[in-house]
RNA sequence: GUGCCUGUAGCUCAAUGGUUAGAGCGCGUCACUGUGGAUGAUGAGGUUGAGGGUUCGACCCCCUUCAGGCACCCCA
């Protein structure tokens, strides 16, 4: 045998039970965005690589993108984020969009890094976002989509968590402590550190980037506070709109959740696998300005992204994934032998019309064998047609998970296919 | 970019430096000419990732290289 071609590094092969997963798991992102009145969106997996220079930063572009040139000579890049994508497609119509406008997304991203448990090179990434209004009832709304996703696929409040903080009043608090504003980014990942090191650690790394002890000291009471939230405004409306959602058991205050992103100024969320792990599932917050850097007018947004490839880890750790997630044929129908296989593919295509998955087995064979192939399958009901059932006008049922058979009329058939069916197919 | 681990049958894995590299599962055929999963019999399937070295002898030890996994880094 010639030696397979072997995929490429970081990429995944879906085969039909790991498509059944990720279509299970699409489809209660779609009924969740859309039950909360979303518009699906798309924009293209290819764009210019000015598209992302102009807000991304070096780096991600030069190190973790996809670039490369077309024929055309144009530097081109696979999309490794949707933003900017949605800030340029806002922007070209910021006259025509009736904002606010709420809009979702789900698609390919790709991302040069080295894979490893929860990373890949390509995945799918949901996105979802609120734009053209700056009341917190938005900020509180895009948490409960978050959280109403996390309830329909089936992780409870002690499972998944999703903490909540505030940009603006992390850096009121920074300035207090007189931490200069060009450090701050540094002592935003300083935060982002104190649950992977010790305290020894964490005292001599904070130190390293130019804070001072008496800063150390008041950082790390700062981002042991919880209840810091009560010293803001919008942190204090958000957590009682989160009730009216009913989705307050799903949240709560985290003084360390930051975000690497300069571009949150008010809200930030970071949803967080419970126990063990504790890997980050879902992270977003509010941006001010979504599409100026494109070229529009000033708006602000708030909004959220997940990818699946943590997402699936986690649901697997949790349990939660059906074991049946009915993308399997239900019927097949045997065939006897050449003359008869007319009969057995009218009655297929009658069976399909009336709404059951079936499949024929494409030739004669030994119905023993015909039997293996559908069991290997996981088909529930075989429908065996013979000479004996062609000439009486009858058909044979046979139940392959019970053994159960029986001979019945044509007309009957539907409804006995029905008895045999597993529930909830 | 750095570090650790792993590459043996389609899959999951064995095999003190010593005969012709094995097992389970899966696959083919038969027992079974209109009835599957069980059982039994039997068969196919390997350049031990690749290249070099040490040795009387290498799946095993050493070097190089490729690939994969995990962790760090990073995470828009």
């Amino acid at each position: 045998m010639a030696e397979i071609i072997r995929s490429v590094k970081g990429t995944r092969d879906f085969y039909p039970q790991d498509m059944a997963i990720r279509r299970w798991m699409f489809d209660i992102i779609r009924e969740v965005s859309a039950q909360f009145g979303y518009q699906e969106y798309d924009g293209p997996c290819l764009e210019f690589i000015d598209l992302y220079a102009a807000k991304s930063g070096e780096e991600l572009v030069k190190e973790q993108a996809f670039v490369f040139s077309s024929p055309g000579d144009d530097m081109l890049t696979l999309r490794p984020e949707l933003t900017p994508t949605l800030a340029r497609m806002v922007a070209q119509q910021q006259y025509e969009i009736a904002f606010p406008l709420r809009w979702w997304s789900i698609g390919p991203f790709w991302r040069y890094e080295n894979p490893q448990r929860g990373r890949t090179r390509e995945f799918f990434q949901w996105n979802i976002d609120l734009v053209g209004t700056e009341s917190i009832t938005a900020d509180a709304e895009i948490i409960a989509v978050a959280a109403n996703f996390f309830k329909k696929i089936g992780l409870s409040p002690q499972q998944v968590k999703i903490f909540v903080n505030n940009r603006r009043l992390m850096d009121q608090a920074f300035a207090k402590l007189e931490i200069s504003q060009a450090l701050r980014p540094k002592v935003f990942r300083v935060v982002d550190k104190l649950d992977k090191l010790s305290v020894k650690e964490w005292q001599a790394y904070a130190l390293d980037t130019g804070l001072s002890e008496i800063q150390v000291a008041g950082l790390m009471d700062l981002v042991k506070n919880e209840d810091l939230w009560q010293e803001s405004e919008d942190l204090c409306e958000l957590f009682e709109l989160l009730k009216v959602f009913e989705v307050a058991d799903y949240v709560q205050y985290n003084p360390r959740v930051i975000r690497g992103l300069d571009y949150y100024t008010g809200t930030v969320f970071e949803a967080f696998e419970q126990g063990g792990q504790s890997r980050a599932i879902l992270g977003g917050g509010r941006y001010d300005n979504l599409v100026a850097d494109v070229g529009g007018n000033r708006l602000t947004g708030v909004g959220f992204a997940m990818g699946d490839v943590v997402m699936e880890l986690v649901l697997r750790d949790a349990g939660v994934i059906p074991e049946k997630l009915g993308n399997t044929p239900e019927v097949v129908v045997t065939v006897f032998d050449e003359e008869t296989l007319v009969e057995s593919l009218k009655l297929a295509l009658f069976l399909r019309e009336s709404g059951f998955k079936t499949v024929v087995y494409p030739e004669p064979d030994k119905l023993g064998k015909q039997f293996k192939y559908a069991d290997r399958l996981d088909i529930s009901v075989a429908v065996i047609l013979g000479p004996d059932e062609i000439s009486s006008g009858q058909v044979a049922v046979k139940n392959l998970k019970t053994r159960e058979q029986v001979t019945i009329k044509r007309e009957d058939l539907l409804e006995q296919i029905g008895e045999f069916l597993p529930m909830g197919r």
